[in-house]
DNA sequence: CAACAAAACTAACGATTGTTAGTTTGATAC
DNA sequence: GTATCAAACTAACAATCGTTAGTTTTGTTG
């Protein structure tokens, strides 16, 4: 059907290198070696250093933004939306780990709107995730230690994916939810 | 005899610019700007940008490898040592979280020699981790879940904490250090 | 007060940055 | 074969980068 468009191709690149540099070490002229072509000529097909940026970050924090509400407006117990939560983050990390690069460590390059626009999913994605984890308490479905501690260390863990899951060879999507599900929620010892 | 030497107090303010925008992005003169003085001035001090970065990294570094040497030679069962893991990442984040911002995201702006050494700090680190899992699992203290996602789970959360901590108000190190531990070994269910 | 060192300053350097303007190339359509 | 257009090119720009050289200010000590 459609092939990837040149533009989208330059974005593939320039995530590699932002998730091996990040952003404000990458230079145009990085960005041109690594498409086989000169610095000026990526501009016949981008605005800008930073559309780029915008459209990694942006694209990936809605396709978030749109999996946790699918998740919140769903008739399940707390447990459950968490294992869909553990599952939107590894299908959205198989799908595109680089970009997730740029999401977790130079979203604070966005320019003004941009920027705002992000921080406010990022809010309403931690404000959800903390709002499902309280109601599991509640619900004596979930053991009640610090509540905090759990939002934080569960999202440090799906944030760090990216970095991870690169490294693990011919790992089953499914096998790795379960695994996952079972480490995060249900503990070590 | 030392108050903190002029020094010590541009590495410190270079942290802080480093955890907000990285080092890449931080230039001389936005740090010169942060002590008040001209970017030339800061040469009288330091010898290059680079060196700030090594000398907040590499001491990390040090301090973490120490650390763990220390639990390796302990003889205590493996769940204890994991306990002390968690309470020496809490003890260096509590200590020096900007910093950490720099080992985790700017590590890899280290030039040759100090980059290898890291590395291999690192490794050797991971290598220790996940060898007291290992065991731990032989022991039957551990569930046998997958190790490797034991060891990145709870590698990714530990080295989060500079991040999550700061946010947290007037939280006590022992209360932080025994729910720490409540929430990564016991788990959430 | 004189002497000295620490730490600031001004001015500038060569290199590199993102980006623009104008031009050439190469494939497809008529 | 010629027109067209996307996509490459060369050349250069103003701005900013880390850093150096040389000078002045500041504070302490005899």
């Amino acid at each position: 059907m459609k092939q990837e468009s040149r533009k989208q191709e330059i974005v593939n690149a320039a995530a590699i290198l932002f998730k091996e540099k990040g952003y404000s070490a990458v230079t145009m002229r990085d960005l041109a070696t690594a498409m086989g072509i000169k610095a000026a000529s990526l501009y016949n097909h981008i605005q800008s250093k930073q559309e780029i940026l915008s459209t990694i970050i942006i694209e990936l924090a809605e396709e978030f933004t749109q999996g946790m509400n699918l998740i919140v407006n769903s008739h399940r117990s707390s447990i459950q939306k968490l294992e869909n939560i553990i599952g939107l983050h590894i299908d959205v990390t198989l799908r595109n780990a680089d970009g997730l690069a740029s999401l977790n460590n130079d979203w604070m390059h966005l320019e003004e709107d941009n920027l705002l626009y992000f921080e406010k999913m990022r809010q309403d994605y931690e404000d959800n995730f903390r709002q499902i984890v309280k109601k599991g308490v509640e619900m004596n479905e979930i053991k009640s230690n610090n509540v905090e501690i759990i939002v934080f260390s569960t999202l440090s863990t799906l944030r760090t994916l990216y970095l991870w899951y690169p490294k693990q060879k011919n790992i089953d999507a499914n096998i790795l939810k379960k695994d996952m599900i079972s480490v995060l929620l249900q503990g070590v010892v």
